[in-house]
DNA sequence: TTGAAAGCGCTAACAA
DNA sequence: TTGTTAGCGCTTTCAA
């Protein structure tokens, strides 16, 4: 039972010490036209005397708004606090409400009742729309959000086929484009860690490393491509482990994600291999690898910033106008050979 | 302009659909008692058929509460997400709350136009409490919001006569420990990286450092104390650098914490020094070192799981009572070899 | 440009 | 055990 604590004045009584109406107060608050400026400066007066706060839940009630948008995070998402990846998209979505008066919540989503409850939150009003990190497939979120009639952008897809608006990068297009140049600079033995499959990004990019091989003209070799169960190091390190094992004669990898990649150059350390002497590894995402790698590792750059604010503008549309449909955006990526961090 | 869309069906459709008045739907969602059975059930179906979801704006209108709690990282905080100290008294918070119908909001404060915004929310009444992760002695949040009369805790204090509801751990005990049992394993140059001292908990930790050698009848030599301008790896490896280079006849060192302690494990391994056959490291906190140590490094360990729930207890608390001035909270430290991680 | 008044959908006190 | 009613503090017509 906390809250405004009682005492606290309401518009009533800086109407009524501004000796305006209540209505004019209102106005000023919002900073709506049709107010004469010493009227205007006289509210003001009144506020600043008395302390006045406007009460937000009558203002959500009388005003069908919460000025907030929640961002939601899953255990997975959690895994990588910290991580660029992360922190560059909720700063972007940060940026670009600061000049909106949206108040930005991130919201944990750990379990069913966690998830539960923030629905509960989301349908009733205290939130104007959602932004979801993460995309699995068998989450329920999206859809969930999405009936209730809540402005949802996710980031990523869950499918080929998704119905609810997102924001992706290329991902096929940049693991082709990744793939190529590994290619082209001579490579022709060439292993693929993927992420998970039951997650699109991880399929889309699969795929491009595929169509890549293609456009080469060399054969896909199956015993070259390892599916982790995760994105972490660890599983990185297993997948390179056992390729390198399979195919000695192993001349580049493309890793699937950032912290892939990371595992993958440690576990080729630890044989004895050299990066890119022996050895190439792309990445993606736009992470730095937990340690300084040297020659440095080329990855596929993500714009999160860009994504962020995308995410951002879009939902914002959402939010004004009527339901329509849904909406896609695809994000291009960039191969970068990284500085050593 | 999202929220519950309009259609949205109000309690007093399910009053009308169950045949019952609006006050007996209000004890059933809230599950009051003193509800037939029967009746609860006629009204649980309504809700169910009519899809009926509280509006929460009108209940925090009426209710004078936000069945809501926001737990606050500045930019500083920021940084350390991902870090075990960071994750785990999130998650300890979140766990805290699982029991009961608040909800957790992170929320972000990193300019004045975040920090304004956030003040407006929480005076507005959207949440009923908030925890503040780091201390920052000069940062005016803290109390803004004990003026503005809302529950307030924080983790760490930013001063010996903290006036704000604080939990703490027990800073200059620990680091004392830890140091004793550096002189007890025969060390005697022992030197001390500190982390910012115009930071109250570095001031206790180095507090406790010199605390130690006095007791152990070691005269304090101030060369032998590094101030650091924060808590970053960088800084470690950069004071252990100088410190060594200042006294080659080091023999341990105390790091004000533990991503310090790993700097400066990492400077040590530069100049083909070992830890702890030469040189003993003793950090601080609970985070693991960026990379394995071997032999393991010796920390002092906080209990964040212990903190995190603390800081929901007397937040709660403070939500129910009257406010009681204010009160403080300090946990022990343990003193732990680390496993290699 | 301003004031008055009608709700927004709920909780809680009071009756019945 | 249940229905009725009076607000909670704001936004937003509609008049003036």
């Amino acid at each position: 039972m906390g809250r405004q604590r009682p005492g606290t004045p309401t518009l009533e009584e800086v109407a009524a010490l501004a000796g305006v109406g209540r209505g004019t107060v209102s106005r000023v608050i919002n900073n709506a036209a049709g107010v004469r400026d010493s009227t205007r400066r006289a509210v003001q007066r009144a506020i600043a005397e008395l302390g006045y706060v406007p009460n937000l839940a009558a203002r959500s009630l009388a005003g069908h708004r919460a000025d907030a948008v929640a961002l939601v995070m899953t255990e997975t998402d959690w895994r990588m606090f910290g991580e660029p990846f992360f922190t560059e998209i909720v700063h972007a979505v940060g940026d670009a409400l600061t000049d909106t008066p949206v108040q930005l919540l991130l919201t944990l989503v750990r379990t069913d009742t966690e998830r539960r409850r923030f629905v509960e939150y989301a349908r009733g009003g205290r939130v104007d729309g959602v932004l979801l990190m993460s995309v699995h497939a068998a989450d329920p979120l999206p859809d969930m959000l999405a009936k209730a009639g809540l402005p949802t952008v996710m980031l990523g897809r869950r499918s080929g086929d998704e119905s609810v608006t997102y924001v992706d990068a290329d991902n096929a297009g940049g693991a082709r484009g990744a793939v190529t140049y590994l290619l082209e600079s001579g490579r022709r033995t060439i292993g693929a860690i993927s992420g998970p499959l039951d997650m699109y990004v991880a399929e889309c990019r699969l795929r491009g490393y595929r169509e890549a091989l293609e456009l080469g003209g060399v054969a896909a070799d199956p015993s070259l491509v390892v599916e982790g169960d995760d994105f972490t190091e660890e599983t990185g390190r297993r997948a390179m482990t056992s390729l390198i094992g399979r195919h000695p004669e192993l001349d580049a990898v493309f890793a699937a994600s950032d912290t892939l990649a990371a595992g993958a150059l440690e576990a080729l350390g630890a044989v004895g291999r050299r990066v890119p002497r022996d050895v190439a590894v792309i990445g993606f995402d736009d992470l730095h690898p937990a340690r300084p790698t040297d020659p440095p590792l080329t990855t596929v750059r993500q714009p999160l910033g860009e994504i962020g604010r995308a995410m951002v503008r879009l939902l914002l549309e959402e939010m004004e106008e009527s339901p329509v449909a849904w909406r896609h955006v695809i994000l291009r990526t960039e191969l970068v050979r990284r500085d050593t961090a």
